[in-house]
DNA sequence: CTGCGACTTCAAGCCAACTTGAGGTCAAGC
DNA sequence: GCTTGACCTCAAGTTGGCTTGAAGTCGCAG
């Protein structure tokens, strides 16, 4: 199998190239050598770099990338707490779609102000109904 | 209409003070007047409270929250942007549910590394595939 | 009228996730 | 064999979104 340099991943996965050294650093993901200093990765770390990508934008950190996943590919996490992520975001979804609905709402809706709107109040009512105010950011 | 002050919204909204103060400061919310030193807010900051823990966990920045939802519920940015930004939703939310799907998946499957289950890539794959790779956190 | 506790301001601090800069190394093409 | 340009390291800086701390103010219960 053929190795990938880290010029040609960054170019790939549509990172800068000391992001995928910073990557490398924290141990997210690992370089399987070096061509003269050149980092070299397998094309494994490009499903990798998806997978960090997608997680990045449902707003886990790298930390808990890195316990999903592994870095082998290898989650350390026990079921239990994967299928709890999984429900969390089953809920991010649901609040998603209500905003994703509220923001085209708005952009349609001729009332002077959102807030006098029933639609609208409606729309963001059930929307933070659901899931209760999702408390994703606190430590 | 009565008015809320400062401790009152940061309860109801699962909120610290601190985080009150400083949305105020930004201009994200306003308060109406003081009650001694007190701010004091509408009963409608609890909706604009809502949209904004929302649209924070849909990734946005305070700033793109504010120039959607304005302090008054009165959205500057134009209807082709807002929609622009529920398509962007519409994506994410796809990236998601694959991610979901992704992590029930892992949860479950018993081969002894992820990168070598068909499975798991094909999920990865199809999932890096629409939306192509949503390059959200770029500048 | 005194004490209390929840507020106030302001500046500084903190964290994650990078980026930038200075100064250095290397392999490949001419 | 020399240049070039993409890489390297390491330390320091940046940004967003808060939090913390010190020192002060206020209104209300007792």
């Amino acid at each position: 199998m053929k190795l990938l340099d880290i010029g040609e991943v960054c170019a790939r996965a549509n990172i800068a190239p000391s992001t995928l050294r910073y990557y490398d650093e924290i141990g997210l993901v690992s370089s399987v050598g070096r061509h003269g200093l050149r980092r070299q990765f397998s094309p494994e770390v490009l499903l990798q770099l998806a997978l960090i990508s997608m997680g990045k934008s449902a707003g886990f950190s790298l930390e808990e990338i890195s316990r999903m996943f592994g870095r082998n590919g290898r989650p350390d996490l026990p079921r239990l707490l994967l299928h709890q992520k999984a429900d969390a975001l089953d809920r991010q979804i649901r609040e998603l779609t209500a905003l994703r609905d509220t923001l085209r709402h708005v952009a349609e809706c001729p009332a002077p102000s959102h807030m006098e709107c029933p639609t609208f109040r409606r729309l963001v009512q059930v929307a933070s109904r659901r899931g209760g105010m999702a408390s994703k950011r606190r430590k």
